[in-house]
DNA sequence: GCAAGGTC
């Protein structure tokens, strides 16, 4: 029989078509990633008896990348971005190990058929599926077709069937747009983030942001925060005059009115028509109106519109939203929670839904009448195609929830019941009036029926005071007249809720992505989120987004991803060819790039009014090895040590706290070491500045500290106060920490572990000799007289921290020893890998002669065109 | 260390 593979976007997908098609009599079982699962089925397939396998993928298989030694950002040129850099597409999550995965399942397949999202982000995927199954599946038959598309547009039975029988082909043109897209963010994105940060980063000490980053969606999610943000500051209050009437009948309380003129900006004139009005004693009623009105039940709830409601309503911003949605999904409570359909599916139970809220004592009333009196049809929305609209799955309680999860399932059942309830209809009286021959109004609404308010109280109709009861031709008494004075009031910062629907209007993200793009803007110190989640740019922010005004507004405008779009979609819809468009877009920006780089000093001048220079900040600390002066620590983040007579800059470990280390010197390059301390644990060990960006042996990597460093005699080394190996985890050395005393103790150097021993001892030291039954290194302990613990009075004692019974009962290793392999079945040897010894691996770096990496760019004199380059001009 | 897009 032959066996045809089925590949969904997502595992949820994968089981809810595997169970349509065969009707619901699959069987189940996990890959090997633990993430997919694949059901099989035997059915058939081009008039043939076949088993059908239905998998999925977890979204893209591949991503994107630089080849590796392009992503050195000292020794590339952000300009080779653009062009010479090359590409490479690596595994998108080398976790999930996707392609091995899709390779187990598609070996021996004769068909496949690709059923990711009918979007272009699927068809891109389409093909990264098809590129990891065709070397193991099965050759075709003759000319036999092998390779099928399934487009849907929803998830139901009608759909999916329909799908089935109407396979296609997946559509390349549409998937080379995705590739083109990817490329021109990775290049563009890049090499901006690469020239902004090392420029102002080598420049400011107080940046407070350890990256400056642009790209085509996050930089206009801040612009529109900066935009209200100048509107704001360049408010300007204006004086406005009011005439406000008020008027009685009878024994009523007087009525304000409200004037059909609304307003004017000129006093004079406005007393000019008190002054009109005054002369009448009375105000005649000229029309009395009163009309039926409904405010709308809301459209079927989507993506978007939950974030903004979590947002303004809740309080909740989106990306803690969606965390909370996905758990409420992955349990069951709600549906797929990332959608932008707003329309039910034909076949949707609405009624069933609604019935598993019977019970609920927040809505149960609501419910019941609603199934009783039968439901209302909902309003007709958009069919994205993707996902059905966001809908309570079960009935929950608030403790099974949590705080946040049931204010949100509380939102989205609540919204449920409001789309199939009815409107919301109330009554609404306008009664105009004449006070001489200035005309007034005043409105007031009452409610008819509740409808879907009943269940969103904060959209209900405000109670108001009752409208008098008149008629044309009456009359009421002049309360009194007069002339109200006002001022405009600036608007105040973004909300969130508005960001997401500016970021929707302008196509700037998905609704996926939305969430990650607002949160990169306040990650980066570009904004903050003040009460009301209303979104406040910082300095930098508004500094960045102002340099860009200055110097090539296209980089910041929301058009940056519009126009771009566009090229994409010819790519899309076969009418422009993959490389013209790649190259000519990539060229656009390359001389943007070029200008902007040429034209910093604008940006410049902006960032030097906010921030101060790197050389008059931070405190000197520890000593140059070049120069011997003293260098400053930098404590804003990212934390670094400045040279300002050689003008260079040191990185340093970013969590924790630096301090001097007794003055020490690294043997390798002279630098003065830093001692590094964690925070918790108290973890701590030296570290030099110099070889922590420039590692000095072959096995060693940035970032490490002296305590993996594998200098043969340096007494600060690896090799000359490493213990043994980790007792957690695989490769990790417990490295001594001689500051540690007198709760004296070793730290593994690649994970957390922290051992304790010998606490109050006089003086530990790590001995040349090894343990011979562990090899691990020898410790020798000295104690006081007085409170030596070793046996007969000995103050002094020589052993293996691990094997020795004398340290048995000084060393906090008992649940650790169980773990210790060295231990285990009477001395199992690893390798030799006692004290984790490196020795054929000691090489030196190259040379230490301190060259300065010279970007290759065109001096902007030589350079043609440096002009800003329109998007896309004609 | 960087973008934006999928998804876990």
């Amino acid at each position: 029989m032959r066996t045809v593979l089925m590949v969904a976007e997502k595992p949820s997908l994968a089981q809810s078509i595997a169970k349509i098609l065969s009707k619901g009599s699959c069987s189940s079982r996990k890959g090997l990633n633990g993430a997919c699962s694949v059901h099989e089925y035997t059915g058939s397939f081009m008039g043939q008896s076949v088993r059908f396998k239905m998998t999925s993928v977890c979204g893209h298989v591949m991503s994107l990348d630089f080849i590796g030694k392009y992503n050195n950002w000292d020794k590339v040129d952000p300009a080779e971005l653009f062009s010479k850099a090359p590409t490479e597409k690596k595994e998108a999550n080398p976790k999930l190990n996707m392609v091995k995965f899709l390779q187990v399942e598609a070996k021996g397949c004769d068909y496949v058929v690709l059923w990711l999202d009918c979007d272009k982000e699927g068809e891109n995927i389409c093909f990264e599926v098809l590129d990891a199954i065709n070397p193991v599946m099965n050759k075709p038959y003759g000319n036999d077709r092998t390779v099928f598309r399934a487009k849907f547009s929803s998830i139901t039975d009608l759909d999916i069937c329909n799908a089935m029988n109407k396979l296609g082909e997946p559509n390349r043109n549409e998937a080379l747009s995705v590739d083109a897209r990817q490329e021109l963010d990775l290049r563009i994105g890049c090499a901006f983030t690469r020239f902004q940060t090392k420029y102002f980063q080598g420049k400011y000490g107080n940046l407070d942001s350890s990256l400056v980053s642009f790209g085509p969606c996050q930089t206009p999610t801040l612009g529109f925060c900066v935009e209200r943000h100048d509107k704001i500051q360049s408010f300007k209050p204006e004086m406005y005059w009011v005439v406000q009437a008020k008027v009685f009948k009878g024994k009523e309380s007087p009525l304000a009115l409200d004037w059909d003129r609304g307003r004017v900006f000129d006093r004079e004139v406005g007393q000019m028509f008190v002054n009109l009005a005054k002369t009448a004693r009375e105000a005649k009623v000229e029309s009395v109106s009163k009309k039926e009105k409904a405010k709308q039940r809301p459209q079927a709830l989507n993506t978007v519109e939950m974030l903004r409601v979590a947002s303004s309503a809740l309080g909740m911003g989106p990306q803690h939203t969606m965390q909370v949605a996905e758990r409420l999904y992955t349990s069951g409570y709600i549906s797929y929670p990332r959608t932008e359909t707003t329309h039910y599916p034909e076949n949707f139970d609405l009624k069933g839904t609604l019935r598993q809220q019977a019970n609920n004592p927040f809505w149960a009333d609501s419910v019941k009448a609603l199934l009783a009196e039968g439901i209302n049809r909902p309003r007709k929305g958009a069919d994205a195609g993707d996902h059905p609209p966001i809908t309570p799955m079960r009935s929950a309680s608030e403790s099974e929830l949590g705080s946040d999860g049931w204010r949100l399932y509380d939102y989205i059942t609540r919204h449920f019941i409001a789309t199939i309830s009815q409107d919301c209809k109330y009554l609404q009286t306008t009664i105009t009036f004449s006070v001489g021959c200035e005309g007034f109004s005043c409105s007031g609404k009452t409610l008819i029926s509740p409808g879907f308010t009943e269940v969103m109280p904060w959209q209900g109709i405000p109670l108001e005071e009752a409208m008098p009861v008149c008629e044309r031709g009456d009359s009421f008494t002049v309360d009194e007249i007069k002339l109200l004075e006002k001022q405009t009031n600036p608007p105040d910062y973004l909300t969130e809720a508005e960001l997401i629907t500016l970021m929707e209007k302008h196509g700037i993200g998905t609704d996926a992505s939305i969430p990650v793009h607002i949160n990169n803007v306040c990650q980066r110190n570009y904004v903050t989120v003040e009460s009301g989640r209303r979104l406040k740019p910082t300095n930098l922010g508004i500094v960045l987004v102002h340099g860009y005004y200055k110097i090539d507004a296209e980089l910041v405008l929301p058009t940056i991803r519009s126009a771009v779009e566009k090229q994409l979609t010819l790519i899309a819809l076969g009418k422009a060819n993959f490389q013209q468009v790649l190259q000519h877009t990539l060229d656009i920006f390359k001389r943007k790039f070029h200008y902007f780089v040429d034209s910093i000093a604008g940006m410049d001048e902006l960032m030097e009014v906010s921030f101060s220079p790197i050389a008059a900040s931070g405190k000197p600390l520890s000593r140059c090895g070049k120069c011997h002066r003293f260098m400053k620590y930098i404590q804003a983040k990212p934390s670094r040590l400045h040279c300002s007579h050689c003008d260079d800059t040191y990185s340093l470990p970013q969590m924790g706290a630096i301090k001097l280390y007794k003055e020490l010197r690294c043997p390798l390059d002279d630098f003065e070491l830093v001692l590094w301390t964690s925070g918790s644990k108290g973890k701590s060990y030296p570290v030099c500045p110099y070889c922590f960006s420039n590692p000095p042996f072959r096995d060693m990597k940035k970032g490490m500290g002296c305590n993996e460093c594998t200098h043969p005699t340096c007494q600060h080394s690896l090799n000359s106060l490493g213990i043994g190996q980790c007792v957690e985890c695989e490769s990790g050395v417990l490295v001594f920490d001689p500051t540690s005393g007198p709760k004296w103790r070793m730290a593994c150097n690649k994970c957390n572990v922290v051992v304790h021993f010998f606490e109050h001892a006089h003086k530990v030291q790590v001995a040349a000799d090894s343990c011979e039954a562990c090899e691990a290194s020898l410790v020798v302990v000295d104690f006081n007289k007085a409170r030596s613990p070793l046996p007969d009075g000995e103050t002094q004692h020589t052993g293996c921290v691990f094997c020795d019974a004398i340290f048995q009962d000084l060393v906090e290793l008992k649940h650790a020893t169980m773990r210790h392999p060295m231990h285990r079945g009477g001395g199992a040897r690893r390798g030799g890998r006692g004290r984790g010894r490196v020795k054929a691996a000691l090489q030196p770096r190259e040379s230490r002669d301190f060259k300065l990496v010279v970007y290759e760019g065109v001096p902007a004199s030589q350079r043609k065109d440096s002009k800003v380059l329109h998007l896309f001009d004609q």
